[in-house]
DNA sequence: CAAATATACCTAAGAAAATTATGTATTGTG
DNA sequence: CACAATACATAATTTTCTTAGGTATATTTG
């Protein structure tokens, strides 16, 4: 489990990274598969979460679709259209800061990296 | 200059590499070292940095000495041996939460990376 | 079969970390 | 000589997350 400050401010862009993948997912989904991908290391907390969620559906950068699973209701979010632009800025603005960071730790560049 | 919460949470990571690296350096040249190596891509602003330089010290992890330049002072701050190992830790713990980043983002993984 | 765990949603109080806005003072530059 | 740069600092506000709680159903396990 990386330290919480780590994983400050990356919380939007994981998730829509995920949803650009799946096209539809439920909160609990979205948890269950980080923890997946990430061996556990990053493990999203539902008041972290779902706030998120209701602000990217806020701002048209998401869609809901409330569905009855047996008798427990689940909420999938989609991305939109315009959502899917911003989702792919962020991985963007993700992929260069990360560059921009192995400069200044002194990390070795990787092949692929201008 | 990349969007302020993705920045977030680093503040320390980079303060320490940089020290790591220089083995003494004043609050002003930081911000100006991070400015240039990163073509301005990253500012840290005084009032996040200075209260963390401080804390950092409270901490035991730098060392100060003020030092006056003409009339004007300045403070310079040095890691101590413990604060080394952290510093190491940090960068360390940063380079394996992007290597885990690439996999939720489904960017390439890059040679080098196990 | 009862208890514990997992699934599935949610919010609110508080903490942590940054931004924004100041403040002080000296030095270099057009 | 005014403005930008150098150099420190703090305080109010905002943003974002953690912690802690609440509700309810489904599944596993002793």
């Amino acid at each position: 489990m990386y330290s919480s400050e780590l994983i400050k401010g990356t919380l939007k862009t994981i998730i829509l990274a995920l949803l650009t993948d799946e096209k539809k997912m439920y909160g609990y989904e979205i948890t269950q598969k980080v923890k997946n991908l990430t061996g556990g290391k990053i493990q999203l907390t539902e008041g972290a979460l779902y706030p998120t969620l209701h602000a990217l559906e806020a701002q048209g950068i998401l869609t809901t679709e409330v569905v009855n699973v047996g008798n427990r209701l689940r909420k999938y979010y989609t991305i939109t259209p315009s959502g899917k632009s911003v989702a792919q800025e962020k991985v963007t603005e993700f992929s260069e800061f990360i560059a921009t960071m192995r400069i200044l730790l002194d990390l070795q560049p990787r092949a692929g990296e201008a």
